[in-house]
Formats: structure tokens, C-alpha cells, sequence
DNA sequence: ACGGACATTTGATCTGGATCAAATCGCGAG
DNA sequence: CTCGCGATTTGATCCAGATCAAATGTCCGT
């Protein structure tokens, strides 16, 4: 605690944890109540503005986290400063690497976020002494595992236009406010990290985000705020 | 079992299993001495001749397998036959994916290749019952995790020589024959294969490795055995 | 050893997306 | 409201890797 306190220092205004113990996230949702008693009792939750680091590529970092409230991207960057999006994670996603001290990707909120934070030590214990707990982040490492290894197809071999469309329906699938058969949602990303989670440029991401607009399949209401009046078309880009 | 039977009987040849009671694999190694005297009793140790399908994509799969010798490919296959292998696999790897029944990805044997067949029903109630072992498909698909995501930023940022490098890499990394500074390893997949992991063409594959060639890096002792003088000079070609 | 089918390499050309270079937009500070 | 600066779009050109097209190479069956 007292780490994850002093680490986390820098960034945003840290408040009581109390929607834990309501047994959000993928970590609370999992234990007893006198667990979640005593992890209440060691957690903060946290405010992070976006683009603050949660935690950094090839630190130690003694805390776990959880998502409450916000867009958190996972990143790897090469030492020539060449970066790559690996993943988004949103509430209530559980944010770190069990079982291993060192984290080989850092760990930055898109946006504005809420995570709840606890002490490493004491969740690994929890861990062990809790099958359902395991179970619960075992189930999210798999689907974080579908993402990745659905990501890597896209990556690898989908075109520009593809690759945009795909993170729209990825954001789109992962917002709230939808209807039937349109959609309108905030992206969490800019530009730039569009293309560092898409392996383009941003210059390539903004042309294909224009072409869609021109061929009607989405409408930017703003450069942050998307409106796909048609979930079908938009998927149609996709072909898969 | 009858099931698993029935459904790999097409390609290759049944044996008695063995190797799980000697605690191979992910899975076994796991298990209690009673628990592994059920599932031998259950399970069934099988040739797989390279090329041939172990679990296809979008199937339903009524079983798991571990292996035991021999490499296996996770490829993803979009409509219109584009393809993307989203990883590979060595003994003694689990090959499987717990608590969902349908798979989305194939997994193909890539070289000849000895898995250990067991139903799921049969695994689904003891990584229940058996925490030991619920950790110990935990840790497979964390790993698999950070493969993924380590391989996404190869896909997404990575030159083609700098893929192709990454891929020698990987191999050398898991193949067994290694001294100080030289290793050889026989490649476990075609050109079309490599293409396919790295998200290039067979063409520009071929290319980077003569250019690898070339540049003194590696040797190409034959289409499918390569040699590196200097394990070094190949991880400067990767620049991370 | 020989033929044939497929895998791999090599060559010539094309192109999708990168790079370089300006506009234009949008937003916060004053 | 206006200024200034970073974010985004748009335009012009370039180039890494794709595509098209031949040679080899390799392995297998006869």
C-alpha cells in the first residue's frame, strides 16, 4: 500500500476505495467478504489523467490495478522510439502481470481514469488462497489473449482501411450508447496512438478515417466523436 | 475419450499414453499421482503427420492435447483465404482453449508431432478441482500473452528484415542445440509459413534471408537448416 | 537416373502506405 | 475575441514490400 502509494504520487488525487468493496472489477468480484474487507482496507482508488503513466515499460512495479472508470492502453516501445499499441483495456479490466515482477509493457491511461489499486504482495497471496480469484484472472488473460492473437490478424494482414475500420468496431463494441443499428461513441485514442495500435502513421490513419466519412460509412461529428449509422457497413470494411 | 478417438482418427497413429503418467506437459505435470492415473486412463497419446489439423477454426473441440514433441502453428484464416499464424507451440505446451468450447483459431501440426489427446469434460472437472493446475494453464496463457503481444509490435513496427530476423530468433530460442555464440536449428515451417507469422509474402521472406545470408548473419545449409555463426550479430538485425 | 509437381529463389515492375511539406482546425490562455 | 501551438487534414512524392513472371531446386515415385 504504502508503496503503491508513494509511487503512484505523482499522478492524480487518490480517494477512498470504496467501490471495490461494491465488488466491481475483475479482482473484487471474485473474493469473500472478508477478503474484500481487508484488500478494502490496503487499496486506494485513484484518479489518472489521460496520458499518465499507471506503469512504466521494464519497471518493477509492486501494485496491481484495477479499471473503475476509462480507457487504459497497454504500449511497447522500441529504443529507437518506434511504438505499438498491444492493447485496450476498460472497466472493469484488472491492469498488471501476475506472477512476474518486471513488466515488459508500460501501462498509460488513454483518458481521464478511475483504477483502483492494491499491493501486489497482497493480492499474489490472495491469488493462491483463492481458486475463484485465479479462475476470474485466468479467464481474463484468455480473453486478453483472443484480443491479442484477433489484433495480430489485423496487424498482419488486413489493409489501412481495414485495420481503421477494425478499431471502430473495436471502440464501437467496447462503448456503451448504442442502439440497433447505429452508434456514436467518444474515441479514446488520438490520431497518433490510433496509428501506434494500428502499426500506420497518422497521416494514413486520417485518410482512410476521411475515406470512410466519404463513402458514408461513419460520420466524424468531431475528431474525437464518431457516429456509425450503420454497425453493418462499418463491419462490411472489415470482411471477417 | 471415445470422442476425442473418433474425431482424431483420421490422422495418425494411436499409442498407448504413456508420457503423461511420466509427467510431461503443462497439464500433467500439475497433477496428483491419482488424478494422472484417471486421465491416462482417459487420454491417448498420437502421431500427427506434419500439415494435418488438430483443431480447426470455428469448430467445436470436445478435447485438449498436450505435446510432446514437434511444433504447432495458431492460424487464423479470414473469408477470402488472407492468413495469419498467431503462434507457435512447443512440447511440452497445453493446445486448447479452456472454458470456451468453440475455437477461434486452427492448430495445425507444422512439423511431424506427438500429442497427448485428453477429453475436455475430463480436464474442464479437474483444473476445478486441482488449483495447482488451474496456476498452471494460468501461467501458459500469460505467457502466450506476452508472446502475442511481443509478436505484435514485430507485426505492427518491424521491417521485413528486421521480422525475419525476429522469427530466426524465436526459433533458435526454442530449439534445443545450442552452444555459446553458435546455433543451428532446422526451421519448423515453410517459406509460405513464415510469410504467413511474419504478415509478408513468400517472396520478400526469401529475400530478407539471402540478404541475411549475404550480410554474414546466417548460413543457409539447406532450404530448412540454418546455422548462426553469431547470435549477436542476428539480435542486432532485430534492434531490441 | 529420370520426370514431374511443388517449393524456393531471383528478377522486373507496380502500388499502398510512408515520408516530406503545407495548410487548417481547435482549444486554452490572456 | 484573438493569439499561438499542437493536433489534424490534405497534398506531393518516394520507397519497401507486393505482385507478376521466370528460372532453379528439391524431393518423391517409377
Amino acid at each position: 500500500m504504502d508503496v503503491a502509494r508513494s509511487e503512484l504520487s505523482e499522478a492524480g488525487t487518490p480517494v477512498a476505495c470504496r467501490s471495490c468493496q461494491a465488488r466491481h472489477g475483475v479482482v473484487c468480484g471474485a473474493l469473500s467478504r472478508h477478503q474484500l474487507r481487508e484488500l478494502g482496507r490496503h487499496s486506494l482508488r485513484r484518479k489518472v489523467d489521460a496520458g499518465s503513466q499507471i506503469v512504466a515499460q521494464g519497471a518493477e512495479s509492486s501494485f496491481y490495478s484495477n479499471i473503475m472508470r476509462g480507457v487504459v492502453k497497454l504500449c511497447k516501445v522500441m529504443p529507437d522510439g518506434r511504438q505499438q499499441i498491444v492493447g485496450l483495456q476498460f472497466a472493469p479490466d484488472f491492469v498488471g502481470r501476475p506472477f512476474v515482477r518486471e513488466s515488459t509493457l508500460s501501462a498509460e491511461a488513454a483518458t481521464d481514469a478511475e483504477i483502483c489499486v492494491f499491493p501486489r504482495n497482497l493480492l499474489d497471496r490472495m491469488i493462491s488462497e483463492t481458486p475463484e480469484l485465479q479462475r476470474s484472472l485466468h479467464d481474463q488473460a484468455l480473453k486478453e489473449l483472443d484480443a491479442a492473437r484477433e489484433w495480430m490478424l489485423t496487424l498482419g494482414r488486413r489493409t489501412a482501411e481495414e485495420k481503421v475500420a477494425s478499431l471502430l468496431h473495436l471502440i464501437a463494441t467496447h462503448a456503451e450508447p448504442q442502439t440497433a443499428t447505429s452508434t456514436a461513441f467518444d474515441l479514446p485514442l488520438s490520431r497518433a496512438e490510433i496509428a501506434d495500435f494500428l502499426g500506420l502513421t497518422i497521416e494514413t490513419v486520417s485518410r482512410q478515417l476521411t475515406r470512410l466519412r466519404k463513402g458514408g460509412v461513419i460520420r466524424i461529428e468531431n475528431v474525437r466523436h464518431i457516429v456509425v449509422p450503420d454497425m453493418d457497413e462499418l463491419e462490411k470494411k472489415i470482411s471477417a
